[in-house]
DNA sequence: CTGAAAGCGCTAACAC
DNA sequence: GTGTTAGCGCTTTCAG
């Protein structure tokens, strides 16, 4: 039997509501008697139930958050900046990885929402919210990233996607590539709707014609091996002379596998085909790397992401907040264009 | 107010305990009833609350993964055999990252604690365990990875790091390379005591001197950064011909790190100076990289922590459990030895 | 300043 | 099969 409350006011033979008042340091209680029972407290090695103090004061000083890769270095950097700013704001953190799959993301929201959590931070794996509906209906507080939720009382943190192909794609340009391929995401990623928007919007702005057989979509897991298999593809379905000379990627990962596909085909980068990626992980960096990508701030959108829920959460009024909140991406130039 | 057991049990005119009853499939209770009270459950949108039924049952279903450094992606991939192991045993976890920081350790394991989860998996940030006394006084079930606790009731999941380092030096050997450095992780390191008993070991199999100068450690962040400035201080302290032509790192971080340093001083890896990493992230696969390195069995030291783990929460029992479970690391030879 | 008592939402005897 | 009740550990009125 774990020393509860109840143990400890025995032995000072006191009433737990008064050692209840004490360990809460509560101002009617006398300080002598404080002093007191704090001291039997530790003596006895007292640790607080969570669990009886979230059932009467509803809540749990709990945040879920819920990501769709922990494999994919974004995501922990993600995680860092929610994590840290939580333990500064006193919650704790429920991590939980859906792997890019619907029925355990569901599964991991109503698990979620059943332990209370008093918020929720996730990255859908998916637009077509169906499957969480109960969050929805819950009424739980709750921030998006890298997703955008049209609907009022939630908000999204997320870096401004257009822009950040659109950076890209003048960057190969004035580089002087022309043929420029686009390696998204599935068409129903948010995210990767509003990077192939930012690629088109700069094709037209500078005179070239969108072509739809340059535009391809990994399905899924976004990671090396399917980047380095849709490259793959690619590299055998033109001839050599109708290749793309340059290719934007949904992410580094599958950038990073595009370099592969490239290299093993005998082609050089970025010589005969430049490749960008999307995030900025700390290993597109590596001087054998030297990806060029449009960087997103992952610890800063954590970070926010953390605090807006904190203020949503301490709110409990119908304070209007932003639905979105949007940074800036950065295009990192390096070798691979 | 969010929907109870009760709130559906005076829709239906009857008392909450059968509703209890049929919402938990429990055996008596009439087949007609507990469909009715099923259907009025969905019907109100009701979500069990955990917190309370973990009050009663003195289970949370929850367990707590303290890890130190998410951003090694060594630990995401732990951390996925844990939570995966964790779905089918029908558990969730509670994921926190210490940073290597002991403060912040002990608080997440007082926290983990408070909230009453039902037990433990943690690699800690430094042998000495002072700062997890409360842990260890909990009699909490836990199991540690990567690290072992020489105490009863305690098991830990490591591979067998003499081993691994034993064999990347034997391999060295092989290659003809003879005076073999070690960048290691702090003396204080379980795994890296191990470790450095597996390279002594060895050398003295091959009739090969201990250097200590070729001893060397980072502190605290076992990463790239930290592995590039101690290569970049060994690179000038020693004179050209006196230089180490081969380096072992404690992980593969350390090692890309290392590699970065080497090429800077224009040397060439593997010709002037090798290098071997222990652990096998993913990246270090990569064609441009192609790390020689000790590969751990990730995934499965997480799905075997938690599933021992699992085991020993339900064997309330004083079973006798094994304190370690020591996987095989296997030498994956690429390009950089 | 302190004690008694209610109640958070749920489960599990114990009756009927 | 179903209802009644106690109680998990804690906070918080309400009295005194």
């Amino acid at each position: 039997m774990a020393v509860t409350i109840k143990t400890i006011a025995e032995e000072l033979g006191v009433s737990y509501a008064t050692v209840s008042r004490a360990l809460n340091d509560h101002p009617d209680v006398n300080d002598d008697t404080k002093k007191r029972v704090i001291e039997k407290a530790n003596e006895m090695g007292y640790q607080p139930n969570a669990i009886a103090r979230g059932l009467v004061n509803k809540e749990t000083k709990t945040i879920g958050l819920v990501i769709p890769d922990i494999t994919n270095p974004f995501f922990p950097q993600v995680a860092r900046g929610v994590e840290e700013a939580a333990a500064t704001a006193g919650y704790n953190i429920f991590l939980c990885n859906s792997n890019w799959n619907k029925d355990r993301e569901e599964h991991y929201v109503n698990a979620l929402l059943q332990k209370q959590v008093d918020g929720l931070i996730i990255t859908p794996s998916s637009e077509d919210l169906g499957h969480l509906k109960k969050l929805l209906k819950s009424k739980i507080k709750a921030v998006f990233i890298s997703s955008f939720i049209p609907m009022e009382n939630y908000t999204s943190v997320i870096v401004d996607n257009v822009l950040g192909t659109e950076k890209a794609v003048d960057h190969l340009i004035e580089k002087g590539y022309k043929k420029i391929a686009f390696i998204g995401a599935g068409e129903e990623r948010f995210a990767n709707k509003e990077r192939l928007k930012g690629y088109k919007k700069a094709l037209a702005k500078h005179n070239i014609k969108v072509r739809d057989e340059f535009i391809t979509s990994v399905k899924r897991s976004y990671d090396q091996e399917s980047g380095y298999e849709l490259m793959k593809k690619i590299l055998t379905r033109f001839d050599k002379s109708k290749l793309p000379d340059a290719v934007i990627c949904y992410n580094d990962l599958l950038a990073l596998g595009t370099i592969q596909a490239i290299k093993e085909a005998e082609l050089r980068v970025p010589e005969d085909i430049a490749v960008i990626g999307f995030d900025d992980i700390s290993f597109s960096s590596l001087s054998e790397i030297k990806l060029t990508t449009v960087a997103q701030p992952k610890y800063e959108m954590g970070k926010l992401a953390l605090e807006t829920l904190v203020e949503k959460i301490k709110s409990n009024s119908d304070k209007e907040f932003k639905s979105q909140i949007i940074l800036t991406p950065e295009l990192k130039i390096r070798k691979t264009t």
